[in-house]
DNA sequence: ATAATATGGTGAT
DNA sequence: TCACCCTATTATC
């Protein structure tokens, strides 16, 4: 389930995490330089699993952040610090004092006025210039970035033998799908999840592109996950609720919102995958 | 106390 | 295809 605290100011802890998809990582970075630019932070690693890499950044200047896909990036001096949540990871951030590290706390930052808890990440560690290059080098066009290369997400697709559903996933293909936005971009533009890439016509992969791009920018505006259109929510007027929010994700064994069908679940590749199967026919 | 769950990803076979 | 890695929370014995 997402773990996504909001509150009203007040200082209170805000939790950012748990299983994210790109929207969210951008959303971080926005805020932690919201909170941290500029400033010299206190960097310390209490579980001790980061403790080398806190040594070093320890003291230094937080000079940027960045996002690609599901991976965030804080640039302090010649040094990248990389993070991927995965599965579990979450931060949590606040205004000064700092609590009491307890807990799996894999990484602390203290500024001069808030502090940032990160816990649980698949990732979290060093990188230089060239390390970086590197891993980006592997990951595929970001919806959510100005300089995303949609002409590579459109050829990868129209050359590929394998499954829609598989490629929107494959972070080579496309940074920053996870497996809501697969699964509610497919339902929203009627495509079979397990067509071949090579057999969708042009158009319709280009529409799904351009349509992630505003459920991403959406997502990284609320803070969560809303794809559905207001006529197809049970409550079209006001804030969308929880259970309004996918048309097709998390709803097995529910009734199509737009022809009633039951909604289908089955494995795959190792992730479970959602679908109308006369919507997306 | 133990298991199951989760919007992710890597590396070996 | 499988094993494995992260963590907190909820459900079940």
């Amino acid at each position: 389930m997402p773990t996504l605290t909001r509150t009203s100011g007040l200082g209170r802890p805000v939790t950012i995490g748990g299983v994210p998809e790109g929207h969210t990582i951008h959303r971080l970075a926005r805020r932690h330089r919201r909170l941290l630019h500029g400033q010299v932070v206190e960097v310390s690693s209490p579980q001790g699993r980061f403790a080398e890499g806190a040594a070093q950044l320890d003291g230094r200047r937080l000079e940027g952040t960045d996002a690609w896909g599901k991976h965030l990036f804080h640039r302090y001096d010649d040094w990248w610090l990389h993070i991927h949540l995965g599965l579990f990871g979450k931060f949590r951030d606040g205004a000064l004092p700092a609590p009491e590290p307890r807990g799996a706390l894999r990484l602390r930052l203290v500024g001069e006025r808030s502090w940032v808890e990160l816990r649980g990440p698949t990732a979290c560690e060093l990188m230089v210039d060239a390390e970086r290059d590197a891993l980006l080098s592997r990951l595929g066009p970001d919806p959510l970035r100005k300089d995303a290369d949609v002409e590579a997400f459109l050829a990868r697709v129209a050359r590929s033998r394998a499954p829609i559903a598989t490629l929107l996933m494959d972070q080579k293909v496309i940074a920053g799908v996870g497996n809501v936005y697969r699964a509610e971009v497919l339902f929203r533009h009627g495509v079979a999840p397990l067509a071949a890439g090579r057999d969708l016509p042009g158009e319709v992969t280009a529409a799904m592109w351009d349509d992630l791009v505003g459920l991403l920018e959406d997502g990284v505006r609320a803070g969560r996950i809303v794809t559905t259109e207001p006529e197809d929510r049970e409550r079209p007027h006001g804030r969308p609720r929880r259970v309004d929010a996918h048309y097709v994700y998390g709803r097995a064994g529910l009734p199509c919102r737009r022809c009633g069908t039951e909604i289908l679940d089955a494995d795959h590749v190792g992730r479970r995958l959602f679908w109308c199967p006369v919507c997306e026919a």
